[in-house]
DNA sequence: CTTGGTGCAAATGTTTTGCATAAGC
DNA sequence: GCTTATGCAAAACATTTGCACCAAG
């Protein structure tokens, strides 16, 4: 049984223009708008670099990828929390409620799935969209 | 204000077998093995029709729409419950731990967002390709 | 006969990929 | 100089939509 050593990752101008951009938010970024981001930066970065940096950055561990309805978005915080997103206006914003690390050891006992994780997300209207739709 | 009222939904062949194929497994199906499935029955009904009925049924409550890495799937189940998924064969099954109904709530009271609610969705290894993987 | 639904094909939106070229290390 | 990464365009998917025709009530 050979273990395949990871590849070798290399330092990219353009793979730390993707960590930064990511790095420089609280707001989530879909990769589009990481692309976006990073365009204002560098003319000519394409699409394709930025949606594979991204995986890469998450694959390493340096940022957090959380896969949503629509579009994936992109965290810089690694550690695992839960999220709440917007209905109306797509808002995401990272949940103040404790992460129930044990679940996933509950989860494996009770069904036999190992490596278990897992993710929640919450859907609701943020208090902008309230008011915006209570006024019109 | 004039609240419009909900469209006058109509029973079609075709809505009602796509309600029949989602009641008939445990699977957890995509869309698109509702649409081969409801082929078998019906050579000519169309993609877009059995992605228009999966959300009107959903929307309907008859059935649920579980929204997950790579295509949304349909749940027979309309309770609230969490699913576990396998990385490696995709197999979709209800965990069997209970859904925290309170949680919307404190979080509405944390954040301010109102209408909250909330999916949790497991991600591991299946006993099947645990093995399979053991063994090669 | 009115309104909602269907079938088809085209469009949309997100993400991945093949390939020749460029650039880390 | 090996490899890994990039840029570009095309492909791959999942899903939605415009529209002319059909059918449920």
């Amino acid at each position: 049984m050979s273990q395949q050593q990871p590849i070798q990752r290399r330092v990219t101008r353009q793979r730390q223009l993707v960590l930064d951009a990511v790095r420089a938010t609280q707001k989530h970024p879909t990769a589009d708008e990481v692309f976006f981001a990073v365009r204002s930066q560098d003319e000519h970065i394409s699409r394709g670099t930025v949606y594979r940096n991204l995986n890469i950055l998450a694959e390493e561990g340096e940022i957090q990828a959380v896969r949503m309805r629509g579009a994936d978005r992109f965290d810089l915080r690694c550690d695992h929390h839960m999220h709440i997103v917007c209905r109306e206006c797509g808002k995401v914003v990272d949940a103040p409620l404790p992460y129930e690390e044990s679940l996933d050891a509950s989860l494996a006992a009770e069904t036999g799935f190992s490596l278990v994780e897992h993710a929640t997300t919450f859907e609701g209207l943020c208090p902008a969209c309230q008011e915006r739709l209570a006024t019109k």
